[in-house]
DNA sequence: ACCATGACGTTTC
DNA sequence: CGAAACGCCATGG
């Protein structure tokens, strides 16, 4: 693919690992985390990229600031997503996240 | 080098 | 309160 994307990419990769069961955060996290605040794209754009890693990558465990799966049409199925979510106790509907803020992990704050 | 796109976020109307 | 516009940054054509 490309040369050292390794280092922003893993660092979302490594964040996004450490997102704890029936946990969920927002890519703006993540990516403010990494110090790119601004770059809150760039995070999901890793997660684009984070099928051709070897280490699996819980991309579902990630949804935008507002707990919409906004990412679910890029997963194989319609509602793999949703699936997943739900198979860790997250419910989910109409593809947003149910009782986003109390199950939202901040990286910066819980894992600090 | 310029234009277009995107798994976002914040501000404005 | 809801929708639209703008801003940011990286990748691709």
């Amino acid at each position: 693919m490309k040369k050292e994307e390794n280092n922003f990419f893993e660092r979302v990769y490594e964040v996004a690992r450490l997102i704890p069961y029936g946990r969920v955060t927002s890519y703006g996290a993540i990516a403010k985390y990494l110090g790119a605040a601004r770059s809150a794209r760039m995070v999901g754009w890793a997660m684009n990229a984070s099928g051709s890693q070897e280490e699996e990558v819980p991309a579902h465990r990630v949804v935008n600031r507002k707990g919409m799966l906004s990412g679910k049409h890029h997963f194989e199925g319609t509602n793999l997503m949703q699936q997943l979510l739900e198979n860790e106790n997250v419910k989910v509907e109409d593809n947003q996240v149910v009782d986003f803020e109390n199950i939202f992990w901040d990286p910066l704050k819980e894992l600090n």
